[in-house]
DNA sequence: GTTCTAGAAC
DNA sequence: GTTCTAGAAC
């Protein structure tokens, strides 16, 4: 099932490889750093995304993060983007550098106009989305000029394009209006003045921090120094191990009941690791079921890969601010799991106090999740005994072990609250796996108190559906699989293994439902690779329908795919029209649950059986999120505008087709 | 899943 | 005042 190449040129040319591109434009206000994102819009067939934190809190000036988790989403889905904020110095760029992959290329667009130009530009606006305008925005200007700090390929940049006046400017924009989806333009630096010239128009401050060396060292490599936790040091497991062994085995003898059929692991990368006998011994005599808990030496990044074992959550030591770096499982698991974990993080919890946890759901752009199934991350901070660090606690082992005993709780809360809702429904299907990292205790104190806002999410798991048990309103689609006769009106197409309707509420112009006829498949929990066969004829069914509507209309794009977890019992694949333009598409969860990871493309779920022989399903917690545009990824407040916008949005599906998930009149799949 | 509606948000 | 959301009931 792959895409089929003929589609995407229409010259038949074979597909060339998609460019993306993260533009970070670097001004002061006035500089014109939104019209350039504008015009380049505009005047472009490339897919851009402007990421303008003036308006980024629905259309309110938002934060860098709130930039950072907008650029990162929109290059996940394929398109280019516009950072459009002032980026004035070297620490202000770099978290935009560390967004996208390898392939994504690094530009800086520099709008160097004289500052007096930015000035009278600043005063004179009216409307400015950053509502920055009048005689404040001259002092915001005169206050910021200074600090500017000019970029160098060696903060991580491909590309710097230095633009000095209008002229330059217009065009900078018309290079990158011009790029194409597959265009790349030379790497290194354009246009820039001589270092005396830019010293004598008297921009002296540009060079603040510059690396008189010489050298262009390659930046992305010293990701170790950012924040207070960063040291050479690997995190010195100085606890007690005896009193850690104890405390362990007891919060694992009291939460083992409170995680129906998921189980706990405990990791260490050494062999002959001390706490791992000991806390193995211990567990031991206190007959603790070895199925449920047990150790395990290697490498908590590689579990799945490596260790053979299937494992959703991960426990993080971490350090109080959240953040990568301190040498050791931390760190490894922050590079593993990507920069999207470091979003995720910092959208749920600024800072950890000790004996505190957060839990993050780690969305599926993370390298980790598709390489080892990991879906949570659950940072916990334990207590120090570190003379060497932060607020070490000496030898008070009283408040020590107290801390230590509430970090394991609270670890184990947040665990319970993800398998929770389906852990015990399964008698013999996936489960959920904590592991626990072996010197999971570390570091600094905070005052702050957590948001645990983190710990009420869901996990996929398993929904036991011999189990669950489904409301009277939830049967009509099983009613209708079991006797399509008695729905002739409203059924399609009938086979030995399929039903095919139209949706009841459609929440799109088209939007038919293939059902399977099978006994005891309520929904994807159900299904196991024996599956296979059927899904693929649900899948070809389900493209025969699409197609026949495309004929009578070829506007219409569509895609194909199951709810993670569905209100109505019996499997069922949606074939919905792209557009979303229904009176029936009411709230958000209606959107949500065909825009967010909780849809699960037809060709991705096959594909997840034939390769892994299970399925790694969204959960509810996508319910959560805001209503983004399924094309420009904008954001919008509620519903009503969200479908307003919805209604003259025309960018293209870039993500959908660029996984092959989308059937237009441009393209089908391969059978 | 939908409908209805109280009350929150604007 | 109107618009919008979210929870209860089905």
């Amino acid at each position: 099932m792959e895409i089929d190449q003929r589609n995407t040129p229409p010259g038949g040319k074979k597909r060339e490889e998609l460019k993306q591109i993260i533009v970070v434009l670097i001004g002061l206000p006035g500089s014109g750093k939104s019209t350039f994102c504008e015009e380049v819009a505009k005047i472009s067939n490339r897919p851009w995304v402007r990421v303008c934190q003036d308006a980024i809190n629905n259309g309110k000036s938002g934060t860098k993060i709130m930039c950072l988790s907008v650029a990162a989403a929109a290059l996940e889905y394929g398109k280019s983007v516009l950072i459009d904020r002032c980026n004035i110095d070297k620490e202000q760029r770099a978290d935009f550098l560390k967004l996208g992959g390898s392939e994504t290329e690094k530009h800086a667009v520099v709008l160097d106009l004289p500052n007096s130009l930015c000035i009278s530009r600043s005063v004179k606006r009216s409307g400015h989305e950053g509502k920055l305008q009048g005689g404040r925005a001259a002092q915001v200007v005169n206050h910021m000029a200074p600090k500017k700090e000019l970029p160098k390929l060696s903060e991580g940049f491909n590309r710097i394009m230095f633009c000095y006046n209008e002229k330059d400017v217009k065009e900078a924009i018309k290079l990158y209006g011009s790029l194409s989806l597959c265009d790349s333009l030379p790497f290194g630096c354009f246009g820039q003045k001589s270092v005396d010239s830019m010293v004598q128009v008297g921009i002296r401050s540009f060079f603040k921090k510059q690396d008189t060396s010489g050298n262009a060292k390659s930046v992305p490599e010293d990701s170790g120094n950012q924040g207070a936790e960063a040291g050479s040091h690997t995190a010195d497991f100085q606890f007690d191990l005896e009193k850690a062994s104890d405390i362990i085995v007891e919060q694992v003898e009291e939460y083992i009941g409170r995680i129906g059929e998921a189980k706990l692991v405990m990791v260490d990368l050494s062999h002959g690791s001390k706490i791992l006998s000991l806390v193995k011994t211990k567990a031991a005599k206190k007959n603790i079921d070895s199925n449920k808990f047990s150790t395990f030496v290697g490498d908590i990044t590689q579990l799945r890969s490596c260790g053979g074992l299937s494992c959703n959550v991960i426990a993080n030591p971490t350090n109080w601010e959240i953040k990568p770096g301190g040498g050791g499982v931390n760190a490894a698991v922050f590079k593993a799991a990507g920069f999207v974990l470091e979003v995720a993080t910092k959208e749920r919890a600024e800072k950890l106090a000790a004996g505190e946890c957060v839990v993050v759901p780690l969305p599926s752009s993370s390298p980790w999740f598709g390489a080892e199934g990991v879906t949570h991350v659950i940072h916990v901070l334990g207590p120090n005994m570190n003379p060497k660090r932060p607020n070490c606690l000496k030898d008070d082992y009283t408040k020590g072990c107290k801390i230590l005993r509430e970090a394991y709780s609270s670890l184990f809360e947040g665990f319970a609250s993800i398998v929770k809702p389906y852990g015990n429904k399964d008698q013999n299907g996936k489960r959920a796996a904590a592991y626990v990292p072996e010197n999971n205790k570390k570091t600094k104190d905070s005052s702050s108190s957590l948001s645990k806002s983190g710990v009420n999410n869901r996990n996929q798991d398993e929904q036991g559906s011999n189990t669950k048990t489904w409301n009277p309103w939830a049967q009509a689609l099983h009613k209708i699989a079991m006797s399509p006769d008695s729905h002739k009106d409203i059924v399609l197409e009938v086979s030995d293994h399929v039903v095919v309707i139209k949706d009841s509420y459609p929440k799109a112009q088209q939007h038919l439902l293939v059902i399977a006829r099978c006994h005891g498949l309520d929904s994807l929990a159900d299904v196991s690779g024996e599956d296979i066969p059927l899904m693929k004829e649900m899948h070809d069914v389900g493209l025969k329908w699409a197609e026949k509507l495309i004929l009578e209309n070829n506007s219409l794009e569509f895609r194909l795919g199951y709810h993670s977890i569905p209100s109505m019992r019996q499997l069922h694949l949606h074939v919905i029209s792209q557009d979303f333009d229904s009176t029936h598409l009411k709230n958000k969860k209606h959107w949500l649950s065909f825009n967010t990871p909780f849809f699960l493309d037809s060709v991705n779920v096959v594909k997840q059986l034939e390769e892994a022989g299970e399925l790694r399903l969204g959960n509810e917690s996508f319910f959560d999120g805001v209503l983004r545009c399924h094309r420009c990824l904008s954001v919008n407040p509620n519903m009503p505008k969200l479908k307003n916008h919805l209604r003259s949005c025309k960018d293209p599906l870039t993500f959908l087709i660029q996984n092959g998930y989308l059937i237009s009149s441009e393209g089908k799949y391969s059978r």
